[in-house]
RNA sequence: GUGACCGUAGCUCAGGUGGUUAGAGCGCCAGGUUGUGGCCCUGGAGGUCGGGGGUUCAAGUCCCCUCGGUCACCCCA
């Protein structure tokens, strides 16, 4: 019989003071916050789009050929038709910008996104099948400043994370032209190496020979050093473009390190391909990563190419990438301001009464339920790390007041019930305006 | 998909060569204070030792299977 309490593999739990930065709700939240702060002082916008989409936008989309769609996707069959759970979204945000005709609205586009992707992946560390992805997508132009913003704005975020070490790789890939001649160029020249290539790297040979190019086999590696090079086969526009770019990101001293080496796992990019790495979150050390993508929108039925540039950023690496600097992450259990405590039964509704008004005047209040001793409750207010209690007993309903203690100084006064908001309201205005 | 290592309390982990009722620290609960937190002291709860099978007089410990986890290959965020 299998475990009914445990959760699918590779798939976690994001819940309170979780042990693992990684799993603590509270990391999460906070880094949302600080990332969606970026992505507004740069002038992007939220996109959601649905977690399931048709299998064959992901299919054209993504390509055929690459090893998300041939063997990562978690798809599922219903009726006539065939789902995926999104391995990825930039697919999805062309579609939707399609879809809704977002072209009309004045001027280019620029989209944020953060949220869950799937991919059917042996879990390790820094990979699992359900996995949170947030990036940036400008729609609508290819001038050379839009790939040199998307990649500041990249930088930026982890800049801000305190993530110091990071290394921007970019190489462009050329137009779909470039790319087919050079793709030529290559298999002519691998083709006499054959017997000497691992067995993946033969397949790719013949189905997308460019991927062979990020081999780790030292001994193809040392075939590849005379290998003919992307940047000879591409044209000169294309080549001045991504001049403009590195002169752009030197501008605004954004380092970077070019590879020519550097090709994507997805089909829909073309020119400009980055990737930014860390070290120490293990083999999976690819923090972010992107391109531009002109050639996906007629990929999935546009009439002709849409500008677009945008980058991919793996959540769950960031924070792995951040476990170093782990004070700088929220931890330790929820605090309040204020803590209600009922002594005895005859207090609960005067107590509940106090917590909700305090509540409803944006206070945070907390309050135990049940009936538990004046000791255990003034523990769990100690424990959320409350600045003032106030107890409710036999004797404060007989006289409707309460006794509000200040948990610094243990001092205690006594306050007549119909001015408690009032009486709170003063102390913690003063405990703001002096701390 | 392939490989290596690992699964003992809520958490972090002890438990040589099989041998009484499976332990510690932290956390949790209660008491020491008939209505007062942190520090301290005392006590308590909590484990089918991942699950199943086998070897044995005896298995947390050895063997097999299985399910998970971790890491790596591969690939990518």
């Amino acid at each position: 019989m299998k475990n009914l309490t445990k959760s699918i593999e590779g798939a976690m739990d994001l819940y309170p003071e979780a042990v693992r930065p990684v799993e603590r709700s509270e990391v999460w939240s906070f880094l949302e916050s600080k990332i969606r702060e970026v992505m507004h002082r740069y002038g992007y916008s939220e996109i959601r789009t649905p977690i399931l989409e048709y299998t064959s936008l992901i299919a054209r989309g993504v390509g055929q050929n690459t090893d998300i769609v041939s063997k990562e996707m978690f798809t599922l069959e219903r009726g006539r038709h065939s789902y995926v759970l999104r391995p990825e979204m930039t697919a999805p945000i062309m579609r939707s910008y399609i879809q809704h005709h977002l072209h009309q609205k004045p001027g280019v586009q620029r989209y944020f996104y953060m949220g869950p992707c799937f991919r059917a992946e042996r879990p390790q560390k820094g990979r699992y099948r359900q996995f949170h992805q947030f990036g940036a997508e400008i729609i609508g132009t290819d001038d050379p400043r839009a790939d040199a913003e998307i990649m500041t704005l990249m930088s930026e975020i982890f800049e801000l994370f305190g993530i110091s070490n990071q290394r921007l790789r970019i190489n462009t890939l050329g137009d779909s032209d470039a790319r087919s001649r050079y793709r030529d160029a290559l298999v002519n020249y691998l083709t006499p190496f054959k017997e000497k290539l691992s067995q993946t790297s033969q397949d790719r040979l013949s189905r997308n020979p460019l991927r062979i190019l990020d081999t780790k086999i030292e001994a193809e590696q040392t075939i590849l050093e005379h290998a003919p090079l992307i940047s000879e086969y591409i044209s000169k526009d294309s080549l001045d473009n991504y001049e403009l770019v590195k002169g752009f990101l030197t501008a605004v001293n954004i380092p970077f390190i070019e590879d020519p080496m550097l090709v994507r796992g997805l089909d829909y990019y073309c020119h400009t391909a980055f990737e930014l790495e860390v070290d120490g979150i293990g083999a999976q050390n690819a923090l972010a990563g992107g391109g531009r993508y002109d050639l996906l929108a007629p990929e999935i039925g546009a009439k002709h190419p849409i500008g677009a540039v945008g980058f991919a950023a793996g959540m769950e690496r960031l924070i792995l990438a951040l476990n170093d600097c782990e004070e700088d992450l929220p931890c330790g259990p929820f605090t309040f301001e204020i803590w209600v405590i009922a002594i005895g039964e005859s207090a609960h509704a005067a107590a509940f009464h106090v917590a909700t008004q305090l509540r409803r005047s944006r206070f945070r209040v907390g309050m135990e339920l049940g009936n538990r001793s004046l000791k255990a409750q003034m523990r769990l207010a100690n424990h959320h790390k409350a600045r003032y209690t106030i107890l409710l007993g036999d004797q404060e309903i007989i006289n409707e007041t309460a006794i509000v203690k200040d948990m610094n100084t243990s001092e205690e006064e006594s306050v007549d019930l119909i001015h408690i908001v009032k009486r709170i309201t003063e102390l913690l205005s003063h405990v703001s305006t002096s701390s």
